[in-house]
DNA sequence: ACCTTTATACGAAGCTAATCGTATATTCGT
DNA sequence: ACGAATATACGATTAGCTTCGTATAAAGGT
């Protein structure tokens, strides 16, 4: 049983990127955080650093310019942060932000997502 | 346009509680709070004045106890956390978030529940 | 070779959230 | 009427997040 680290706000943009990448130097990073929001190169270094401390990254350091990569689940922290979010802000139920969360939806679902939605629905029918 | 004050974890926790009752005194809240954490009354209480100078409660101040409500709408804030996480969390998809959602799914969803999902479901196969 | 660029490491400041103790005033029970 | 309980207000502390400056070392270019 470890212990699950909550990663914060600017901690989950980070973890985004290197979910996304799969390995990453801090630059790669910070060039990927530069696009939607202004920050110093120290600033990100920094906070990957602290990452590294938490356990939240892993990192190669054999050469001069490390590279990191998450090792935290993706999957997992998604699930992780949504259950909470449903205990604090939906009562306790799932049903409810789901249908905040397809009465609100501006994306397009895929005719594969909608299928995987009804799918899921189906199942939860027979019980 | 009025900003839009983003509330903090234990604000919302107030919050639910506000939404949920109406009307409400710091000790009812705080009695509230207490089933699940354990915390001093006066943190609350200073929650709570802390809120009201933001403006995310209102209360009556005619009486010794002030009597408390929420000034901000349930399911605005809902959907505005709703969607700030699935841009940070789900790469602003939200049938992503929806299918972890089902998928965690420990909630036992009413057949009215399962309906108007089946109904928003369907409207978006339409499209 | 030497100057510039690019790394990491580290410290510290600014801010916000959260918590609680204490002071003070009011109300309640007996 | 008087002590206990209960209310608000307020200050202070602690902790954590975020940010950035500076020091230092290693590469790179010409």
């Amino acid at each position: 049983m470890t212990k699950y680290i909550k990663p914060t706000e600017s901690e989950l943009e980070i973890l985004q990127i290197l979910w996304e990448r799969g390995l990453a130097t801090v630059r790669d990073v910070h060039e990927g955080l530069s696009k939607t929001k202004d920050v110093g190169y120290t600033t990100t270094l920094k906070l990957m650093q602290i990452m590294h401390e938490k356990g939240l990254v892993k990192r190669d350091e054999s050469m001069r310019t490390h590279i990191y990569q998450a090792s935290v689940n993706k999957e997992k922290t998604q699930k992780h942060i949504l259950g909470k979010m449903i205990d604090s802000l939906f009562g306790g139920s799932s049903t409810q932000l789901v249908l905040q969360a397809l009465g609100t939806s501006e994306t397009k679902a895929t005719p594969e997502e909608l299928e995987k939605i009804q799918a899921l629905l189906d199942n939860l029918k027979k019980n």
